[in-house]
DNA sequence: CTTTAGCACTCAGGAAGTTAGAGTGCTAAG
DNA sequence: CTTAGCACTCTAACTTCCTGAGTGCTAAAG
């Protein structure tokens, strides 16, 4: 069947008013809308295609509609007018982004800390590694007799640094050799090409009986491998202030599912593409969301790291207002991690607000 | 009135049931108890007299009686064995501290969620500084001409790196002289010891243009006083399978607060002294604890720091055994911490279970 | 003087029954 | 094609009732 121009118009009416209400709507409610100038009766019969059509569906006889899964899936990608941020809310947010972000290594958590405050839904953020992760150079500091500083300056840009303790003294020689040796033999590898065979040949060039190579081989291999990749979450107790998970068995599946952090990875698979994604109910990998919504945003970060951001919530959610949310702090997020140190928050895309669809 | 061995011994089977059943516990149950050779007349005659006293409850009237604060104050001072953890039990904290641990960084983390997943409360880790923070040693690391690693040695053994861009260009000279400037001037000053007027100065002495000592001494600064300390928090969905935190909004208020994080504040509090900690109930400072349950065990960790590890759950909480955790896994974390690398986690007073208070 | 059996009383919480109202689908008229 | 009207359905909320756990008191027994 075909969606009829006023089959359009009901149904946004219904997901729009079932997200602000959390009710099955009737005939009646959306009679009501000056808008929409048919009686009930009218608008029941369309609401009858639409359940035929799978669009709706009717927890029980005599109740109202709600949307299904494939009801939202035609609004967000049909009907929903994206929602403008006004002026209002792109100073909202940039006060909080501004007073909270300091520095790029809780620019993650300041951010999801935003967004879960602002959108009252769980928020996590998190970088993953898009391309290769190798070290770029080594430079080892002898800080004494005993103890060496390890610093490992990768190809993204970044540094890491880890304290080597010799209980039994290690000799300048030696740590000025293994510097030249791991710079030239432990480079550009990622944690994979790093091989114990390596590591032994090191281990012989150097004469190496303290296991100093190792050590730094396995404070390399650790490094490469945990992946600057970083994991935040908040606001997750919000959930419980939303009607649909005033079951407390849900809410603490739900949130179980979060804290684990499991779907983090699988939700950061939409991979490649830029920009915000919607994932409405049965759309979600993971079991555990199949009656939520993500909405995610990727952004581009340094050097092979993509940042991703997102907020988990009820099916019934309004994306329209969440994906602007996200757009715009991810958009912000890209500039302050491209940008040099003081962050210069932009009014980006701001708009009159012609639409307030809350 | 005196508290008789009689009553003592009631007040200790009172407690016990409660903790295990969360439900009130009537004179029946108790005159159950084989060890206890009284009818239940004669413990309701007891039970009237411990309410008198205040140390139990009565939700109403038809009710059993459960403990009030001071009835678990009592009962954790005086009657409660201690738990003695088994064989099993430290095997299995030390399976999951194994596995988990890896590094310093994340022994915090680590360390909060295995106490929670062995506690099935929420759990929180942190550590706080308790002395002065300084950079006991600068190393510069220019790696091209416009980009140079900073390197400060803290006073308590760590390292931090920055990364520093310096656009126009860096000569190699500059970096040179202002490590030894640095390391001269710099070193052993607490963040509040270091001021503009220091900064200006070094700036003067190395003829720096291009703000480069500025960037360097807002570096240690920002590092000196965003102090190690951090906070952890996990489990806290663990909360929604607790009959106390089936009321949803109960729930919720007491997890916002612990996400928020102050309390973690607060509940260092008891500083100084070592060990485990009980607080219970409206012995908490904080308003959304009163009627909730706390055990933390602090331990020195490293040079100047103090590691908190801390329970939270309802006042009805097994104290005994969350308290035996909590300090064997603080011993084992101040191991870890001061130890070397690899995390030898030492069998601590294990000892045969005895009585199995669960 | 302490312990215990017995008994009347209280009260929360569950089960069953009832009601109200929101919503539907269908029919027939405009 | 739209709409008014109506009979029907079904949930959610409110009663009412009942059960059982638990108490406090009294009086008898040790």
């Amino acid at each position: 069947m075909e969606l009829s121009e006023r089959k359009r118009r009901i149904l946004k009416a219904i997901v729009e008013q079932y997200i602000s209400t959390a009710e099955p709507v009737g005939s009646k409610a959306i009679a009501a809308d000056p808008e929409m100038n048919l009686s009930s009766a009218t608008i029941r019969n369309e609401m009858a295609d639409l359940t035929a059509m799978g669009l709706l569906e009717q927890p029980h006889t005599s109740a109202g509609r709600i949307p299904s899964p494939q009801g939202y899936r035609i609004y967000v990608n049909e009907l929903m007018n994206e929602h403008r941020l006004s002026l209002e809310e792109t100073q909202e947010i940039n006060r909080a982004l501004k007073q909270k972000m300091s520095q790029l290594d809780s620019l993650l958590a300041d951010a999801g800390k935003v967004v879960s405050e602002l959108t009252s839904y769980p928020a996590y953020a998190l970088t993953t590694q898009v391309g290769r992760r190798t070290v770029q150079r080594y430079d080892l500091i002898q800080v004494d007799g005993e103890t060496v500083i390890a610093v490992l300056l990768l190809e993204d840009g970044t540094a890491c640094n880890r304290v080597m303790k010799f209980p039994g003294g290690i000799e300048k020689d030696l740590v000025q050799r293994m510097g030249t040796v791991f710079n030239a033999g432990f480079t550009n590898l990622t944690a994979q090409e790093i091989d114990s065979a390596m590591i032994r040949a090191a281990e012989r060039t150097l004469g190496d009986e303290i296991g100093a190579a190792a050590a730094l081989a396995s404070f390399t291999i650790s490094t490469l491998e945990s992946g600057g990749s970083k994991k935040v979450l908040s606001g997750v107790s919000n959930l419980l202030t939303l009607p649909e998970y005033q079951d407390v068995n849900k809410a603490h599946k739900l949130m179980d599912f979060l804290a684990e952090g499991k779907e983090l990875e699988q939700l950061e698979m939409p991979q490649g593409q830029e920009g915000v994604q919607i994932l409405i109910g049965p759309e979600n990998v993971a079991e555990e969301l199949k009656d939520s919504g993500v909405v995610l945003a990727t952004y581009p970060l340094g050097n092979n790291m993509q940042g991703v951001i997102g907020v988990v919530g009820p099916t019934r959610m309004d994306y329209a207002k969440v994906a602007a949310y996200l757009s715009y702090i991810a958009g912000g997020m890209q500039q302050i991690s491209q940008g040099t140190s003081p962050p210069q928050l932009p009014e980006l895309r701001r708009m009159d607000d012609q639409d307030e669809s809350r």
